[in-house]
RNA sequence: GUCCCCGUCGUCUAGCUCGGCCUAGGACACCGGCCUUUCACGUCGGUAACACGGGUUCAAAUCCCGUCGGGGACGCCA
């Protein structure tokens, strides 16, 4: 048998990492069974559903690499493209009596509920329709004609349904605890367990893999698939992903969907290593490719417990694959976040290249990459008052004035040995260590203390820029 | 409240299936040393966990029971 795993997300906005996550998981467990990953539209809450967050799941999914055999743009992956199909299904559980019409209101199950809260029970509905007589050939509600009542699930009161999960293991429910639930709304649209029911069995899923938040309703899932008469697939049930505070990542935790992580700066690879090692690992193994974590992938491997998302674990990942990038594919990256801030690169490509690799191990985002930058993209540079004060002294004249005077000298044959070659005479000239010369430079090129070492940035900004930097410091520590 | 799931360093985890190799290993973070022109990188070392209580056993992180704690679900959302 072929596997087939899906993803459905619903396109109610943004992809979220916690959401993206079950998806990497039946991306990763279909691929390694050499098997069919579909991606499905969960779209019938039409009121929600918007075109701009389904482009945005699309374009975040391609952007991390998982890629789907099918969905879209095929119209028959979309859940509003298949109403009549859902329409058909319910037809056939009301003639058979596995389904019936419900004429509760709102206000009626509203007070069900919290009568039942009062008495410690579980909040369901209490069956109230359920043998009420009904012609079998009943039409379907629909929003145009008005008809008041919805469509129940007859679900079964006896025994138990048994969830034989591969990432949990069995879990046994009540059949007595699985109220009757609604399988299409008053307005003729189908809900969330019917529909997806459906799409299971129509797309021949074998392997539903998703967020353990949906293992209460698996059991009700499993019981739909029994009154069509269809057998369900095998389930696998995630932890789920927590914030720091150990709830349920949501949108108050801060940056949670995959274009913000895009946008500040992260490597795809490294948000899907970090997504994958939480709640799957493979022994002591931290760094994964695609192809291992393709490789490697297994529901034996899964923890069952919920992770907190680490922020910082993500940044040293991200730090890595940094680092690991070829130099002109990193440069590229880095490229439309200098664009974006609307600074211009003084350079061609390998200027960039040699540019990015002065930062590349200072920095962990592609974001703080370019805040680093700054002092060689732009032409005017700030100057810390407090690194001024400490280091840009009168004493420090002379010996700038001389390493400027050198520098200018070498000219277009400056590269990191000359430059390195003009301080040393300096300080022998003087008696100054490096120390002592390398700091007023620094100050004086990048305006703070901090930089990459100070032969490379001299390298990098070229003779006539350093020589301008040089004398425009000088001046300022003579006022 | 009811049902379901979960419980090893602060965090992610290895070990748990087949008890002894665990004075519990790795990673992130943190602290310290080294390297060093600053900051980083790198490197070396350190602090830090089997939720608790009972069993079973010669022996339990590993098996059983209970307690406590955490999370999730209880919608004409998905």
């Amino acid at each position: 048998m072929t596997v087939r795993t899906r993803y459905a997300p619903s396109p109610t906005g943004a992809l979220h990492i916690g959401n993206v996550r079950s998806g990497l998981f039946a991306y990763l467990f279909g691929r390694h069974n050499h098997g069919t990953f579909i991606l499905r539209i969960d779209d019938t809450d039409r009121e929600r559903s918007t075109k701009e967050s389904l482009d945005e799941i699309l374009e975040s999914l391609k952007w991390l690499g998982i890629d789907w055999d099918e969905g879209p743009p095929d119209p028959g992956y979309f859940q509003s493209n298949r109403f009549e199909r859902y329409r058909e299904a319910a037809r056939q559980l009301l003639r058979e009596g596995k389904a019936y019409p419900c004429y509760c209101t709102a206000a009626e199950l509203d007070a069900m509920r919290k009568q039942a809260e009062r008495e410690h029970r579980k909040p369901g509905y209490d069956g109230r329709c359920r043998e009420k007589p009904f012609a079998p050939d009943l039409e379907l509600p629909a929003a145009s004609a008005g008809r008041n009542y919805t469509i129940r699930f007859r679900s079964p009161h006896e025994g138990e349904t048994v969830v034989d999960d591969l990432v949990k293991g069995r879990a046994v429910f009540d059949n007595a605890e699985l109220d009757d639930l609604i399988i299409f709304r008053s307005d003729g649209v189908p809900t969330y367990n019917f529909a997806t029911v459906l799409d299971d069995a129509d797309f021949r899923i074998t392997h539903v893999v998703r967020g353990d938040d949906h293992l209460p309703n698996t059991p009700r899932q499993m019981q739909i698939f029994r009154a069509l008469g269809m057998e369900p697939p095998a389930y696998a049930h995630m932890p789920m992903v927590m914030g720091p505070d150990g709830t349920k990542l949501s949108k108050r935790h801060g940056a949670t969907s995959v274009f913000a992580y895009r946008e500040a700066g992260y490597l795809p690879e490294a948000l899907v290593n970090y997504l994958a090692r939480l709640g799957w690992s493979h022994g002591d193994q931290e760094i994964f490719s695609r192809e291992e974590l393709i490789d490697y992938f297994d529901f034996d491997a899964c923890g069952k417990s919920a992770g907190i998302f680490n922020a910082e674990k993500l940044l040293w990942l991200n730090f890595h694959y940094m680092k690991e990038r070829p130099l002109a594919a990193l440069a590229r990256e880095v490229r439309p976040f200098i664009e974006k801030r609307g600074l211009t690169i003084p350079g061609d490509d390998a200027w960039l290249e040699k540019m990015v690799a002065t930062l590349r191990e200072r920095a962990k985002t592609l974001v703080e990459l370019v805040d680093f930058a700054s002092f060689y993209l732009k032409d005017e540079i700030e100057i810390d008052p407090k690194a001024a004060a400490k280091f840009l002294k009168p004493e420090a004249a002379e010996p700038l004035a001389a390493i400027a005077d050198e520098l200018e000298s070498i000219g277009g044959n400056l590269n990191e040995e000359s430059v390195k070659a003009a301080f040393e005479r300096v300080m022998a000239r003087y008696a100054m260590k490096l120390g002592q010369l390398a700091q007023p430079v620094r100050v004086a090129l990048t305006g703070g203390t901090v930089s990459p070492g100070i032969f490379e940035v001299i390298a990098v900004l070229g003779p006539s820029r350093t020589v301008t930097r040089l004398r425009a410091a000088i001046r300022r520590l003579q006022t």
